[in-house]
DNA sequence: AAATATTTTTAGTCTAGTCTAAAAATAAAA
DNA sequence: TTTTATTTTTAGACTAGACTAAAAATATTT
């Protein structure tokens, strides 16, 4: 289906390319590619020469880049691989999901026919990973769903946790020990206006919750 | 718990020396696995010399190669996790027996704590992978089994499929297409003496096996 | 024991992917 | 609009892992 031969290092750029432009749609500039890929902009611009020439994406000198039809493809073939081992991960191996990203980050280069629809049908055609994450169709089909920051509630609504903007271990792992997992009811009881912080009831216990927080949970008001 | 970094290559390296090793207990030398690796005699005594560094083999100049103890663990590891993917792929996701090696062999490089232990819990802990190879346990010891090649057999003795001696997807199709897959009961009808041919029973039906055949297809006799 | 054949190593080159330091282009400020 | 700051690219070097061709070591014949 797709012909173009790519490495794991090609791969990677590609959709380091794509998460950068979802979250600030348009080109993509040097300096911020090397920084999402802890790399320097000197190999980012090697990278993004090779990247070219394979016409995956348009790359202009100093101007910035933006993937191709076949680059975007790719890359969301990638994330689709990427998620679904870690549905796997969490569901058959029973991994926690703050332990799974660099497994999947490893997976997803798995090359061969078969292999990811065979994965997703053994798994039940799951529509979001572990984290809340969207699952490309095989047809590269994305599900688009309404979510709220918790930062966003006014007090007395109340939220099922759908997702998270900080994909950290640390952040996760907080998160599962304050009852928080994807699918977990919460009420915001009061913010405090000073620090931004939300006062919230989960289940029969209470918590505050820093802005930080706030920020990087998404909830689905109910 | 294995301290020393090791690339895919260089776990590939220690793979096929253990495997011809196996094979032909005693030094190893760079032409066998040259060819055992699909490269250049030159490639390899590169290698020997990095592995010897590592401290993974003991390389001798011109006279050999053999897997120090720790080589010797990386080796069995890999194979248990080559092992155990082909498994995952056979049982959980429905490929057929021709289709996985490839898969695993780049599956078996994947990196990361307790990955193994879980899939081998997840897998029931089988002894044997879907070509009848055993499976080392987590200690890296192997079990012992007694099969016979079909070729050893004598008119009237009955047998049960328990491995083959080739793996190469045409000869595993070829036995999938006759019902000889792992477990299959087969009897032994007569010998051609001009060919080593055996004419063989195999459920209802009948089948003549060539001498190659009876050479590469294991069976424990009942 | 010499000569010949085979095996193995060395030498030199290549590619992908990385780096640092310097140069060039672009953007921002004076 | 010129100067300064920032960003990006180029230049040159490094490593792992491959190659071919030549040299050296070992094994086999004569
Ligand atoms: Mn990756
Ligand atoms: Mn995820
Ligand atoms: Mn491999
Ligand atoms: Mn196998």
């Amino acid at each position: 289906m797709n012909s173009v031969f790519t490495t794991s290092a090609e791969e990677n750029y590609l959709k380091a390319i794509f998460k950068i432009a979802e979250k600030e749609p348009g080109v993509v500039l040097t300096n911020a590619l090397a920084a999402e890929m802890g790399t320097s902009a000197a190999s980012a611009t090697d990278m993004l020469k090779r990247l070219s020439d394979k016409q995956l994406v348009a790359y202009e000198k100093y101007r910035g880049v933006t993937l191709s039809e076949t680059g975007n493809r790719i890359a969301t073939d990638l994330i689709r691989k990427h998620r679904l081992w870690e549905v796997f991960l969490v569901d058959k191996l029973g991994f926690a999901w703050d332990e799974v990203h660099e497994f999947a980050e490893q997976l997803e280069h798995i090359q061969g026919e078969h292999l990811s629809e065979r994965l997703d049908e053994f798994l039940g055609h799951p529509r979001f990973d572990p984290h809340g994450d969207p699952i490309p169709d095989a047809q590269g089909k994305w599900m688009r769903r309404t979510q709220s920051r918790l930062l966003t509630l006014t007090p007395g609504q109340r939220g099922v946790v759908t997702g998270v903007d900080d994909h950290s271990p640390s952040f996760l792992q907080y998160l599962a020990e304050l009852g928080l997992s994807l699918g977990a009811e919460l009420a915001l009881i009061e913010r405090t206006p000073y620090d931004q912080s939300s006062k919230v009831r989960i289940g029969e216990r209470e918590a505050v919750l820093s802005e930080k927080v706030g920020q990087n949970l998404f909830v689905r008001i109910i």
